[in-house]
DNA sequence: CGTATTCTTGACTAAAATAGTGGGGAATAA
DNA sequence: TTATTCCCCACTATTTTAGTCAAGAATACG
C-alpha cells in the first residue's frame, strides 16, 4: 500500500460514483467535470479499478460505471491498493544491509505504522462517508490544525 | 507532515545518531558509510535537522552532529515533520471546489488519517526505536504481511 | 602557524514518480 | 449508421526526490 494523491483521485471518484450513481451508470466524463479530473487520467485508474473488480462497466450511450458492490462493502484501503499497485520491496531488504541491526530497527517502525494506516482505512467504507457527508459542515471551517498535515 | 523516503532517511540517520553517538559527536562521514546514504544527501536533511533543534553541530576535526536532547525526548514525528516541510495546501482549498460538497468529504478522511498517522508518530522516540532493538530478531524472517506495505 | 577535518551553503544535475495528452479502436444504445 | 462511451497503448510534461559538485568557514591538533 501507498499513499499518493492518485489514491485520493481514487477515492474521490469513487465516492463520487456511490453518490450520482443510481440505477443509471455514470461516465467518467462526468465524473471529470464535476471532480476535475482529467479524462484520460480517470480512464487510467478506472482501468485498474475495473481489474480488481470494485467497478463494473457499460459501454455505449448511456453508458458508464457502477460500483461493482454497495457502497458499504468498499472500503477505502480496497480501492488505494487498486490503484497504487505497489512492488514496492523495502530498502533494507533490498540492499541487504540490515546486518547493523539499525536499518531493520526503522523497518519495523515504518511496518507497524502501514499496519495501522491500512487499518484505519480498512474500516472505512463508501457508505460511511456518504452518511459523514455533512459533518464537518461546509469548506470554509476546515482550516484547522489538521489542514496543516498533508499526506501523501 | 508528508511522508517520504526522505523522512526514513531522517529518522534512520537520527536512529544512528543515537546509537552511536556517546560523549563524541558522529559526523556525517559516518553516518554516511554504515547507513548506505550519499553524504551530500545527509549534509541537506541536517541542515534541516540543526534549524529545528533537533541535533547541535560542532566542526573540525572530531566535530560531528549530537542530538540536541536526549533521545527519549525526540519524537519520530518532529524528524518527519523537520526534514519534509510540506507547504502543501490540500486540492480542495486551493481550488474551491468544495461546493459540492463531495471533495471536502474526502479531505476529512485524509484529516482523520493524517491526525492518526502523527499521533502515531509523536509517541514515538528514538528512544523508543533503541529499545526495541532486536525485539524483531535479525532480518531474515521480516518478510510477512506487513511487508507488503510501503509508505511514501 | 598550517593543515586536515568537518560542518555550511548554494547551485546544479539525474532519476523517478506523478499527472496529463492523444489517438486508434471496440461495443452498443438509439 | 452514428454518437457515445469504454478500452488500451504509447507518449509527454511536470514535479519531486535523490544525488553531485564546489567554494567556504570553523576548529582541533601537531
Amino acid at each position: 500500500m501507498k499513499l499518493t494523491t492518485r489514491g485520493r483521485y481514487a477515492v474521490t471518484a469513487m465516492l463520487d460514483l456511490a453518490i450520482n450513481g443510481g440505477k443509471r451508470p455514470v461516465s467518467l466524463a462526468d465524473i471529470s467535470g464535476r471532480q476535475e479530473i482529467s479524462l484520460s487520467y480517470l480512464e487510467q485508474l478506472f482501468a485498474k479499478l475495473r481489474r480488481e473488480d470494485l467497478v463494473t462497466s457499460a459501454r455505449g450511450p448511456g453508458g458508464g460505471y457502477r460500483l461493482a458492490r454497495n457502497g458499504a462493502e468498499i472500503f477505502v484501503a480496497e480501492i488505494i491498493d487498486a490503484v497504487d499497485e505497489s512492488v514496492d520491496v523495502t530498502n533494507c531488504q533490498g540492499k541487504g544491509n540490515c546486518h547493523h541491526g539499525e536499518t531493520c530497527l526503522t523497518h519495523h517502525l515504518w511496518e507497524d505504522l502501514s499496519g495501522q494506516i491500512h487499518d484505519f482505512l480498512s474500516q472505512i467504507s463508501l457508505g460511511d462517508l456518504m452518511e459523514g457527508r455533512g459533518r464537518r459542515g461546509s469548506a470554509q471551517q476546515s482550516d484547522g490544525v489538521l489542514q496543516t498535515l498533508s499526506l501523501r
